[in-house]
DNA sequence: ACACACCGTTTACATGCGTAATCGATGATG
DNA sequence: CATCATCGATTACGCATGTAAACGGTGTGT
C-alpha cells in the first residue's frame, strides 16, 4: 500500500469515525479540525481512493465514501514505524521515555497498571 | 525548528551513536542501512546544517559535524506527535494497543512490569 | 609550479504533498 | 427545453524530499 499522508490521514480520521459520508459532510466535518475549502478535501478523497484507502458507492449525484482501510491496521503500521525507527522495536523504551520524560497523568497511570497487571507472568 | 526528514534523521541516528564524524566516516556508518552515495549524504548534511540539527568544525580540508539537535528531543517531540495524532495524547492507549495485537516478548513484558510499578501510586 | 585528488557547495530532477481553481457532465428548475 | 447549480475529475503550482551529478577551490605529491 501507498503510504497515507499527513492530510490524507485527517480525512481517514473522519471517516473512521463515521461512514458513509458524501464530501460536503467530511468537510463539514473537517470543519472543526482543517481549513480546508471542499476542492481541497476532493483532491485528497481522489487520492486516497487511488491508494485504495477509501472506497466510494454513487449514491444519486454524489458519491458515499467508506474507508477501506481499518484504523487499527493504520495505527499499528503508524506505531510500529515509531518504535522501530526510535526505541529498538519494542515498546518499553518508549514508555521509560515518557515515564521519565513527560507528565503521565494519574488517570494515565491508573490505566497502564491495569493493562500490565493483566500481562502474563514470565517464567 | 524544520521538521526533519527520514532520510536526514538516518544521519543523525549515526551522529547520536558517535561524533564528531567526517562526511566520508558518516558514509561509512550508513553503508549497512541506506545505500546511499557519498553525494547524498552531502546534501543531506547541508539540509540538516540550513536546519540547524547539525553543527560542524572544520579539521583540515574536511569538516566534522556533530548534531546540535538532541535525540532526546527529536524522539520526544516524534512520540509525541503520534500519540497526539493517533491515541488521543495519552501513553495508555497506545501501550493498550500493542498489549492487545503485538508480540510483546517477556522480555518486554518484565521491563514494562518493573517501569509501572516504579510510578508513583494514586490516590 | 602543476596536475590531481578530495572536499564542500551548487545545481538537478522526478515524485509526493498541500492547497486549490477550473472543467465537464448531469440533474434540478423555471 | 434552456439555464443553472452541483459533483466528481482534471489540471495547477510551489515547496519538500530522495537521490545524485557537476562545479570549484585548495592541499598534495612530483
Amino acid at each position: 500500500m501507498m503510504p497515507i499522508s499527513e492530510a490524507e490521514s485527517a480525512v481517514m480520521q473522519v471517516l473512521w469515525a463515521r461512514h458513509p459520508l458524501s464530501a460536503e459532510e467530511i468537510v463539514t466535518a473537517l470543519g472543526d479540525a482543517r481549513q480546508w475549502q471542499e476542492a481541497t478535501v476532493k483532491t485528497l478523497l481522489n487520492r486516497l481512493l487511488n491508494k485504495g484507502a477509501v472506497g466510494a458507492v454513487k449514491e444519486g449525484r454524489r458519491y458515499l465514501y467508506s474507508p477501506l482501510l481499518q484504523r487499527e491496521a493504520y495505527v499499528h503500521e503508524q506505531s510500529k514505524d515509531l518504535l522501530d525507527r526510535l526505541f529498538g522495536g519494542r515498546l518499553a523504551p518508549l514508555v521509560a521515555h515518557f515515564s521519565a520524560h513527560e507528565t503521565l497523568s494519574p488517570r494515565d497511570i491508573a490505566e497502564l497498571k491495569r493493562l500490565i497487571a493483566e500481562l502474563p507472568d514470565e517464567r
